[in-house]
DNA sequence: TTGAAGTGCAAAATCGTTTTGCATTAGTGG
DNA sequence: CCACTAATGCAAAACGATTTTGCACTTCAA
């Protein structure tokens, strides 16, 4: 007689099943795999069982089940992927691209891909975080101000990486200092004297210091501050709206630096129905975070960081410190590219 | 004396650490979870277990740290995202989102979401598809003909929800039949005789279904059939060129049917590079997919399934199933929505 | 010298599953 | 009625970790 542990609410485990049927649990097991047959149990004994793990509910707990056939995957690495609901997703498409590519690419292990997603500012109350019990690294992106105060206070107990972040103790990727002065330039080798700077809110502290150096370098040559257009969101309504408003109350530019796609996308609207060309009256440079920036019309000018390429040195970032057990934490800079396109007067590529 | 297992190659585990420390499973669990202080470790002993941990480049098995220290999220509900690497990741994005809200809005279960991907047409091959020991339920997307030939041929154990494709015996959501019909009577109504669709290759069920439709509805109004302009791939850049040598060879078209907004997108500029215009010249239909369509120029009309509905019916389903245990494969078809805007000739959104 | 307090660590219990070996009962032929 | 096979399903041993318990030793004070 199998034994039973008497617990008052029956659990949905193959034990909860095996009480609640009369069976032993190693029955249960053989059935819930549809190997009733080859282990010669009864059609009577399957029809209860079944009939149990139905009314309870049943579903298998996959961390035993992994645990105790693991098979070819016996000490899978748990890869988490760690991002604020309000992500840029087209980033975080890439990350997934470069971490398969470099799992795929060389490794005695098998991995496997973990999303975990936080309202932003909650990171700390993500389950598993500081245990370390959901993965075994993890990649982080898109924390705002308190989140990063989070992590500089409590250091995770795995490996770990930044993306645009630098905060001490851990390994980051972050973009090259000075995706704002580029952009700068360009306008200004572009003969465009009355420069204003497009963002939205908030600001986190990559596209602050895209502004921030944009405005600095700007002022340098030009001799005057930028004008600041801020929109009320990430979205490409938000900056057509902002856009629109800053023209409508005779704000004047002849060079505009978007810090996001997003943003140029919008602003190209509100140039266009204001009756400006692009980039006769206003020449428009982006970061080239949009992969389809060269599809714009007119084709836009981007100075930034391949998101390609942030995700891949993450990745490599990443595997390297589970690799190598504890990596000193190391900030790694991307390298800018520019693309220059018809918006910013220059030749249609 | 802690007991020895004695086994060749000291794998990285707890008890390879213990044996190579010549100490007990326990202190060192306890030293790699910095509780040794509390635990009243001596720092030899600390020393010696940190020293045979980096040796043996010790990774803790998530699975067995799981089940032993469950904590709240004790019974966690593993959901998979799998989809071929091939695939257009806006639409991942949408269900990433949905399956989260859909989780916070009700349940009991705590849930992760892993994403797995696979070379297309090699589905079979993933680890833990068929043993269903990697997670208790599936969305799949973006299959091939061979994959889902394999589906149909072996029934996954545990509850899936296919996306754009139709298996007997399974759940699935799928875009409603007329995604090609209605943009032929919207080209047809805006006084369009001549029409032509663009689509990549190679089709899929849903976008041979659209073709399909289209080539019907506008053949019945028309009086003849349309146009077929076949991309070499769904970018941007194959759309383009596939437009642009349509053009060159003296191809005529004043309404266009482009089975994505990728390929709509590549479109605009082979026709506008012609010295043609939208839609004065040749009036253009898109789908949809891109939220950027309203800010294309002219703005994209569209007919076809909102992304995020889809998302949103398809992870219903699957919770549904999940807590109902075996529902009956049930087909959800989701409605079309249509916006029209500047490119068909109606006015500006 | 002896009891008490303190130290360091081994051993055992536990999480939920799957699988292997074995014990029991039922069925059959002589 | 006995022996032998077939059928059925139970018990126990893993899987790899964490936590609790308790034993053996030291050290110290009385």
């Amino acid at each position: 007689m199998p034994k039973s542990r008497s617990k008052s609410p029956v659990r949905a485990t193959v034990r909860g099943i095996a009480d609640a049927a009369g069976v032993s649990i190693g029955s249960v097991s053989s059935v819930l795999n549809n190997r009733h047959v080859e282990r010669r149990i009864s059609p009577a004994t399957v029809e209860k069982i079944r009939a149990a793990a139905a009314e309870l509910g049943y579903l298998p707990n996959i961390s035993a089940r992994r645990l105790r056939s693991g098979g070819s995957s016996k000490n899978t690495v748990v890869l988490a992927l760690i991002t604020s609901f309000e992500a840029p997703i087209p980033l975080v498409k890439h990350f997934i691209a470069a971490l398969q590519r470099a799992v795929a690419a060389g490794s005695d292990h098998s991995f496997s891909l973990l999303i975990e997603m936080f309202p932003a500012g909650h990171l700390r109350e993500m389950p598993g975080l500081l245990t370390g019990d959901h993965f075994n690294a993890a990649l982080i992106m898109n924390t705002t101000a308190a989140d990063d105060a989070f992590l500089t206070r409590l250091h995770l107990p795995y490996p770990s990486v930044l993306v645009n972040r630098a905060i001490p103790g851990y390994a980051s990727v972050v973009e090259a200092a000075m995706t704002g002065g580029r952009p700068a330039e360009i306008l200004f080798r572009s003969k465009r004297q009355r420069l204003a700077v497009l963002h939205g809110s908030p600001l986190t502290q990559s596209t602050r210091a895209r502004v921030d150096t944009f405005m600095q370098r700007a002022t340098q040559l030009t001799g005057s501050a930028p004008a600041e257009i801020v929109a009320e969101n990430l979205s490409e309504t938000a900056s057509y709206e902002a856009l629109q408003a800053f023209l409508k109350r005779g704000g004047k530019c002849d060079g505009l630096y978007a810090v996001s796609d997003a943003l140029a996308l919008g602003a190209y609207r509100a140039i266009k129905e204001r009756g400006l060309t692009i980039p006769g009256d206003i020449a428009v440079m982006g970061v080239g975070d949009y992969d389809i920036a060269p599809f714009f019309d007119p084709p836009l000018s981007c100075v930034g960081v391949s998101h390609r390429e942030l995700a891949e040195q993450a990745s490599a970032l990443l595997l390297q410190q589970l690799a190598r057990g504890a990596e000193p934490g190391r900030t790694l800079a991307v390298p800018l590219v520019e693309a220059l396109r018809a918006s910013s007067g220059h030749h249609a590529g």
